[in-house]
DNA sequence: CAGGATCCATATGGATACTG
DNA sequence: CAGTATCCATATGGATCCTG
């Protein structure tokens, strides 16, 4: 590998792990992999979130194409959100993910 | 899905993102998913990065016990860090970043 | 129900200089 | 070369209350 590929896969991990990474949107993504949820969904399964926090983070990655927002047709005032195609794809990422954290959350995670 | 285990997957996502997230970590252990380094090659090739970070960071990761650290017993005073085999399973995600940063960072990336 | 407004604590990380 | 020590800016995110 060249010094140079070497700084571009670091540079890729940096992007990436700017997207999905803090304190909500890996969650955020992972749940909406699931199927679109209103904004109250999120805000009772994301336990700890408060309002202002989702409501930035739904628009940060939405600003990032990764998720999109409407008016929910069924019922008056909710929205609903999802994840975009580009956003779905984000899914192989969670995946990688849950695997590694089944195989190994017992050895890290516990005995500290 | 209950929502128990939709708790718990979304906790694990959480939890490694804790995990291999923020600024450095991520970058770090893609950087050794390749080979061992010494301090100073981790300081030039990420670049940006302070010794003070740094060592911040790789005394967290040692803690979670991805990462090892010995004195290397070739030249003096070098010490050279690198992945654990428990570190080492973490390839799995960073592959899984890599792969859908090739293929989607154009769109997400550069079109802002 | 969806989301905005304010206020605030602290963690994160950067700059710089220094030491064994 | 491998770290330490200080100092400091700001981003992040939490708490609480309010509104269309």
């Amino acid at each position: 590998m060249t010094e140079e590929d070497r700084k571009i896969r670091i540079r890729d991990v940096t992007d990436v792990l700017e997207l999905i990474g803090g304190r909500w949107r890996g969650p955020i993504l992972a749940y909406l992999c699931e199927s679109p949820r209103r904004f109250s969904e999120l805000k009772d399964t994301l336990e700890g979130i408060t309002p202002r926090i989702l409501i930035k983070e739904l628009r940060y990655l939405e600003m990032n194409k990764m998720v999109y927002s409407e008016k929910s047709t069924i019922s008056g005032n909710s929205v609903v959100y999802g994840l975009t195609e580009h956003g779905e794809s984000i899914e192989s990422v969670i995946v990688a993910i849950h695997a590694w954290a089944k195989e190994h959350r017992m050895k890290v995670f516990t005995d500290q």
